[in-house]
DNA sequence: AATGAATGAGTTTTCATTCAT
DNA sequence: AATGAATGAAAACTCATTCAT
């Protein structure tokens, strides 16, 4: 289940809150082994079935430590929102800045995606499972995040669409939605699957963006 | 937060198991009003979250009524989804049973499900955390009903094939789940979403068809 | 510690919200049962002290029970403060009745005061200690049974003053706080001493009350 | 919350035990830091509800620190009460010295009272918490300061009697903590009331005095 | 001497489940 | 069959105290 610690994005994104005079990494260093343990048990378990004192113990810590870093365990499961997203966010825009044709780039996107999932698949089990459960749990919690990146994808089909490449009649709302969630489940679909490996994530996202492009490309007889 | 029940489907799914000397329709009656008000809260707060007091007030029972019908908070949930499912899968069927080209037959397909989406949100809402969670919570849970749900479109994509309108190269398992995590995700949106009557939902089912069938095309230029 | 049960005031004060079919008076037993327990277990630790399985140990139920009729500690301490004293007001209000001149009653007031002391030592203390403390921690409760219960003396006063027989230049706020001090101190030694036995109370209360009314009386050359 | 330290008495009560190479001052004066703190803290929350970390920040010294000049959390209490107590006393002994009648001395008595209140409530509030609490804490503890403070005041009342200005058959005793239950009482009043200001303690005092003596007075018509 | 991060025992509170009525 | 009060195990959270730096 415990899965290697996401790198953290280059330009990093909370700087350590009130640390004292020396030993701002360490806090950060164990912050961030919190969070992960925090990942793991929450992708293993689901929110609520997990226990703080299972944190604790994935992180090496004692029980009452995590709450010098987080308030409570809500807190505790934005965070893990909040930064993993930002840190995705950042590495998807990174992704996609090479240049290259909108559809070039909407490849990239899935690829992206499922590498992503196939390197930290309890991440992606929690922001897949949870972050949705929240959305109705915690009333006004906005995943902002979520829809910037989702948001880079709807862009790629504007750009399209104004490139002449992609039909001007596509509801560009409804296929990001749909995009995404194409990808979402067949994500899980990986997840819960025994046999991962035998899945060729690069080939399945290739599959799934041909459909879409060639399901919005502009000189096909409708 | 309450939707209208479902209507059961004609050929009832499960028969009442063992009830007393008389009255089993009363039993199962008063079931069934568990089961739909268990539905009704587990989409509203999430299975852990949902309280056995919660339903029993929703059904109008006491607690310890729910125990004469259920052994426990777990075993009720499997049987929404064992029940649900069954009942959706036999609506399923009646709306494909009319005839139609393959590529029509998807059409009704995907408007069924926002159909059902439309009349019956909680239950929408309950099945997603079938598909995302009822793995983790019970470790040896196969929810076969949904298999079938989601392999009725793979058998009209394999129509499709043969029929020769659609792509021999396209990944029907794929497209499967794509398809069904494209209609999934737009229904979360549509649940979540504060303008639900601003979404004209079969349009949206058109244009995701649309696209999937565009993009699975036979003649298109690759 | 443990303290005979005050008896129920004549006019029984709250009606048991919410009991089932039958069983009210059964659920009203085992709240009392409870309240009981909890003063006892409150002068016997102090609020802070007590803990929540110490009073249910003491009534003789499991600590569950305990919120099945009361939201909170600070719930069942303020159910405390409001009850018991609402049926001390009333005992006194009955300890008051029976007319005589208003030095007189004076007089019942600081014996009916100890014989409450006598009678239930733990309710003292938890009214005099707790009730205290709380005023400062539960920002917005207001002990407006005390006030009352302080009022009645002050009315004496004036009944003293407007009958010509105390002095009419007395604060009778002032000498209010003072008395109500006076008794409450000494029942706070009371209640600590080792030999509550040799004190005799009735002896004592008319030697505070003697004081007061010989300090308050008129025709005194100052 | 905070109010103005006490200013040390010029006999200082208690030496500095044994302190560190050099430094005594410094080491004394964070010791005085932090009792005057706790003594803010505990009068503003309660002894239990107190956080050591709440004295620490309000001392501005580290937690841990507290614990090189105290054990622990009780003996920082009993210290407060011990120190406080002790410099009053000294003061009081100072207020009574100047000479004068008993019924004098004992006007000088409440009003040096209500000084001390008006000057350092939280100091007051502490030692109603003494009077009233510290027995049950700690089982053994015998506030002796406390005793001396009263006796002062029953040794007035007794050279009143002695010089044939006060009945003799006044309980001197039950007295002594009536008058001091009417001070102390006024005082929690004081500290809890919204508009001190406009209460003037100087006259309360007398009010209080003059109803005691008065009513302790030999030649009053019984 | 001072710091403050870490610890973990101790408490409150919740809620699935039972069972006497 | 139905009820719903009672149970008590389980879990979140607090905070006095310690100790490496």
């Amino acid at each position: 289940m415990s899965s290697p610690p996401v790198p953290p994005a280059p330009e990093a994104a909370l700087p350590a809150e009130g640390s004292g005079a020396r030993g701002g990494k360490l806090r950060q260093e164990k912050r961030d082994r919190i969070i992960d343990a925090a990942v793991d048990v929450f992708a293993d378990k689901g929110f609520r079935a997990a226990r703080i004192s299972d944190i604790a113990r994935a992180a090496g810590v004692a029980d009452g430590t995590i709450y010098l870093y987080f308030d409570n365990k809500d807190e505790l499961l934005i965070t893990i929102f909040e930064e993993k997203m930002g840190e995705l966010l950042i590495r998807l825009r990174q992704a996609l800045a090479g240049g290259g044709s909108p559809t070039e780039r909407m490849r990239r996107y899935a690829r992206f995606h499922f590498e992503q999932l196939r390197s930290y698949p309890a991440l992606a089990q929690v922001l897949q499972v949870e972050l949705r459960q929240s959305t109705r749990f915690f009333t006004d919690y906005r995943p902002v995040r979520l829809w910037e990146y989702l948001g880079l994808f709807e862009e790629l089909i504007k750009e399209g669409q104004e490139a002449g490449a992609l039909r001007a009649d596509v509801d560009t709302q409804v296929i990001k939605w749909a995009f995404f969630g194409a990808l979402d489940e067949i994500s899980i679909q990986w997840v819960l699957s025994r046999k991962r490996d035998r899945i060729n994530l690069d080939q399945t996202a290739d599959q799934v963006v041909d459909v879409f492009l060639r399901g919005m490309a502009l000189n096909t007889p409708s």
